[in-house]
DNA sequence: GAATCTTCCTGGGCGC
DNA sequence: TGCGCCCAGGAAGATT
């Protein structure tokens, strides 16, 4: 879990003992927890604050990515720990109680890690600031720093394929593969159109669909396909019996009950309407 | 500098 | 029953 933390496993967990969670944030797929390390321990975690700005907060970012399996879990110590558990966290509370409950990692893929980074640029939505090293990370559709206008600018920009931006978290962050084909069903657009090809109202209504579909797939839990995709109590979400595109390939669309279709995209699929979503003129005789 | 490809990783599901 | 293969996917780093 701490392949992406360069000073290794030992070092996140002597920085980690003792310190104090003072917030906990996020950006896309990222999240982090605001923690103020032990004042003993401030050696230990010196160079994690370069590029970090007023270092006298004492504070510094665990930031946390699931991958795609990653499951961070709140659970009672004498809990019989999950397969695959690679971190445990116990939790003090105020004035060092024993709460009896444990921060858990758990991963099965181990795409997902921990790292730890300095904060900088604090701004509305996120006070204590963003880490360091996930500052190529753009805003997602759901903070206050997203700029509609400059993303639909920034997207229409690129020559390369509509999907392809859209999961790129440069441009635009928090959307990936199923999200990415259900904003693209409810725009009717094919993936593969090119970006400077689509005229800014295209570009902006895509990106109001897929604010959409990240509300409400958040207002159900998110979307669950068997029990590795869960939230830190454990329980599924219900997105996926909401999806319009992905993963149903051969079933009739939802619009106009054209059979949903898949396609081979950057080593993994795509689904999309055949009858709702037009492959672009100069790839269809391809198809 | 941007676009694209490769790599990391494991368990479930499938065909034989 | 068991083996081998494919598939899922985010993003860093390498390559074009």
């Amino acid at each position: 879990m701490a392949r992406r933390h360069a000073p290794g496993p030992d070092h996140l967990a002597a920085v980690l003992t003792g310190a104090q969670v003072r917030a906990v944030d996020r950006r896309g797929k990222y999240l982090w927890l605001v923690v103020r390390p032990d004042p003993g321990a401030e050696e230990l975690w010196a160079h994690e604050r370069a590029g970090a700005d007023d270092p006298a907060s004492g504070e510094v970012a665990l930031i946390v990515h699931l991958g795609m399996s990653g499951q961070m879990l709140v659970q009672a110590a004498d809990m019989p720990e999950p397969t695959h558990t690679h971190g445990v966290f116990p939790l003090v509370g105020e004035g060092g109680v024993e709460s009896g409950a444990q921060l858990r990692f758990v991963d099965q893929r181990t795409f997902g890690g921990f790292a730890l980074s300095g904060l900088t640029g604090a701004q509305a939505g996120h006070p204590h600031g963003i880490p360091v090293t996930i500052g190529h990370i753009a805003p997602d559709p759901l903070e206050p720093a997203f700029d509609l206008e400059a993303v639909v600018a920034r997207m229409r920009r690129s020559a390369s394929g509509i999907k392809r931006v859209l999961l790129n978290q440069n441009v635009i962050s928090g959307i990936g593969n199923i999200y990415a084909d259900e904003s693209l069903w409810r725009a009717r657009l094919h993936g593969e159109r090119p970006a400077s090809t689509l005229t800014a109202p295209a570009v902006r209504r895509l990106l109001e669909h897929a604010h959409e579909v990240l509300v409400e797939s958040l207002a159900q839990g998110g979307t669950s396909f068997d029990a590795l995709y869960v939230n830190v109590n454990g329980q599924s979400g219900y997105f996926s019996r909401s999806l319009d595109a992905y993963g149903q390939e051969g079933r009739p669309c939802r619009r106009c009950g054209r059979l949903i279709r898949r396609e081979q995209f950057m080593n993994r699929s795509s689904y999309s309407c055949p009858g709702c979503q037009s492959r672009p003129r100069a790839l269809s005789h391809h198809a």
